[in-house]
DNA sequence: ACATGACTCGCACGGTGTACGAGAAGGGCG
DNA sequence: CGCCCTTCTCGTACACCGTGCGAGTCATGT
């Protein structure tokens, strides 16, 4: 509320758009900042692990004290869907542009699978609570106006991008659930956890489990990438051979 | 130091995860059991959600006190994982038997998300944690058969099973998460929260969210099992026109 | 009669989220 | 200059959490 000039002429009415906030506190530290909070649990969580997030001791990563939080957010779930949101802004922001509607998906799949494992200790807040924040309606709103672009009709473009977007959710969530998957824990984390699921897999009765057993051993050559592309490929195909035969560029085109 | 004896399988070695001790009552009064506390922590989270499960809370469920409950299991996120396996032998228990691989592994995707939106409070913990209980492994152990029974390769039954039940489960865990917690359980009050959800969709600002609008409008009449029996299908049409024209042996041979 | 094993449970400890209110400090205004 | 108002931090407090520990109860074996 700030009726301060402007020097260079800018058009906002209440706030500059630099900081004009105090700058020290009564501990002359800068103020929190909404941003530095989000930023903060990130990289706590990525560091040690969603189970070890309170906030008292997301307070002492920041230097600061464990209520001072609250005047920033309101609580610690929404913090989470401030978090979730910041992700669902990585995803947007690195998803390269394609030009044809099946290279658009897929590279939206691939990133949204890259950023969930590189937070893996995060995606399970996936499960738990909805993303509607604005990065991730941006998201949405630009992809499904590729797709239409391409001459997807609306319905078409709905269901498919609902598709793609939740089957890689959730792929890269159980991925990163499931500790013998998810290639950015450290190798010994790996090691030990592959060792231990072996081993409970070796443990099956093989004339009860037969074809556990079978698959357990004839896809330890897979990779998690291998799953998910054999997955992605899958979902185009099918995606693909349902669209009307008229083909993209074209503007207009109707649902079947 | 007592030197007690406990019913749970501890000192494991190679052993499975699940408690392979055996208890047995003795006195007259039937004490507590590991099965009455499973269903008892299913009914209790059905009815009150998952965030008011304390061991308090489930105790006075059971008419005994919190700790007794640590004679029976290890401790709450093995009771999680008891539960999540006793659903899964729900899913395992109601999946009608099919001839066809198409149909069977369609059935399998229906159960799950039946089982799932049954105990929607439950979805969220299959993101949280992995699903190798016994009765995890046998309902895998009876897919897999019946697709090699059909002339799948080891290979390809591997992976078309984990790729359908992966998409069944992650869109079933996403849909149980977008309904506002709430003691509804009819599918007419899931079904109009989902509706309440599009109304807000729609609400949103026209020119910046063009195309969310209008995906949020053309889709309203759209129920959840309509898009989940799109995905279903997109998904059998790209796993079907995969397979080699005639029998089995089809290496994985991935795309890029 | 006595020991033993099978359970149950009260207590306590250190942790959690967060409501509350006291305080500190910079900016605006007299 | 003093004074207040807004902004922001933080110590304290409260109810609740999971669960380790050991004492207590009771049926059974010998």
């Amino acid at each position: 509320m700030t009726t301060r000039k402007d020097p260079l002429g800018g058009a906002v009415g209440n706030e500059p758009w630099w900081p004009t906030g105090r700058l020290h506190t009564r501990s002359g530290r800068e103020p929190l900042s909404r941003e530095q909070i989000v930023e903060a649990t990130i990289r706590f969580v990525d560091r040690e692990g969603l189970d070890a997030l309170s906030m008292r001791r997301l307070g002492q990563e920041l230097g600061a004290g464990a209520t001072s939080l609250y005047w920033h957010i309101k609580n610690r779930d929404q913090l989470l869907d401030l978090v979730l949101d910041e992700i669902m802004g990585e995803v947007r922001a690195e998803v390269p542009a394609a030009q044809a509607w099946r290279d658009q998906l897929a590279e939206v799949a691939r990133a949204m699978r890259r950023v969930l494992v590189r937070h893996r200790h995060l995606a399970s807040l996936l499960g738990e609570r909805p993303t509607l924040g604005p990065n991730a309606l941006e998201g949405l709103e630009w992809l499904m106006g590729t797709l239409r672009h391409d001459g997807f009709g609306v319905l078409d473009s709905a269901l498919a991008v609902n598709l793609i977007v939740n089957w890689a959710s959730g792929y890269a969530v159980f991925e990163c659930r499931d500790p013998i998957s998810g290639p950015s824990i450290s190798p010994d984390e790996r090691q030990a956890s592959v060792e231990a699921i072996g081993a409970m897999l070796a443990s099956l009765p093989a004339d009860r489990f037969p074809n556990v057993v079978a698959m357990a051993t004839e896809t330890s050559h897979l990779t998690a990438d291998d799953q998910f592309e054999y997955g992605l490929a899958r979902m185009l195909d099918g995606i693909e051979a349902h669209l009307t035969p008229k083909e993209p560029a074209a503007p207009p085109a109707e649902p079947s």
